[in-house]
DNA sequence: CGGCATCCGAGTAGATACTG
DNA sequence: CAGTATCTACTCGGATGCCG
């Protein structure tokens, strides 16, 4: 299975010549990538941004059932930081009983392109890297 | 700043609706891409593919001295797992003192591209993060 | 050199109960 | 409805020491 040329590794290796060329040392201790990367990688926070990338709108408790598994307490958690970062926005209403509503911004949007990217890899894949993880055990 | 089109967000609710159609429910439970993407964005392992998408062959020190931080305990952990998960190839050599050494498999080598797009994505928009949080924080 | 075994501390997630 | 508060359990990372 050939999933890759080696003119590909080649470009690669120029693209990673050219970002590891631009941090100095002390990006690399803080490292801004590993940083933005920390949260939006997060798994609960990547179903949270595709569910609102799948339905425009939801609320809280909406997401708390099409998140499976999730509880209240993680979920607000990761709202927070998600609104604070800027991916997705919050809007309550005073109505009785309340309302609150959730939804990308333009921002959030374009990680969700990212995000559409890096599953569709993973669901080409992940039969393979599970059936590798199954072979690995055996040995 | 317009980062996105209403173009492209109909074009992302169509792949997703299409992700998400194909998912029963028990795949809603396990979800494979939660399964291979906590490992895949674990902040350790990017890095490690990072580093071996840039320098080709790395032995077990090397390695440890390029991921800034990362304990022996935490690297060789992750260096097994990505290893069983088929991104990357160990070679020992019976030499005194032992040489070992990690480098990407092709199937890691195309992870590499989704990975290298998205940290373009990131070092773009990372500091429209920090400036948000940090808008956020003064509220 | 390339790890593994062990221990320990901190952070995190989950369950539950409660409130504006 | 949309969370917060609290407590517990558990995982995970770091440090250290040792070994083939």
């Amino acid at each position: 299975m050939k999933t890759i040329t080696d003119n590909q590794k080649v470009r690669a290796a120029k693209k990673l010549k050219k970002m590891f060329g631009q941090m100095d040392r002390r990006q690399m201790e803080y490292c801004p990538i590993r940083d933005v990367m920390a949260l939006a990688s997060d798994k609960w926070s990547i179903l949270i941004i595709l569910y609102l990338g799948y339905y425009p709108v939801l609320r809280f408790n909406q997401l708390q059932k099409k998140v499976y598994g999730i509880s209240n307490k993680v979920l607000s958690e990761r709202l927070k930081i998600l609104e604070s970062d800027g991916y997705l926005s919050r809007k309550m209403y005073a109505e009785v009983p309340i309302r609150v509503e959730y939804q990308l911004t333009d921002f959030g949007h374009s990680y969700l392109d990212k995000l559409i990217d890096l599953t569709e890899w993973i669901t080409t894949y992940s039969d393979d890297v599970i059936a590798n993880r199954a072979k690995y055990q055996r040995q």
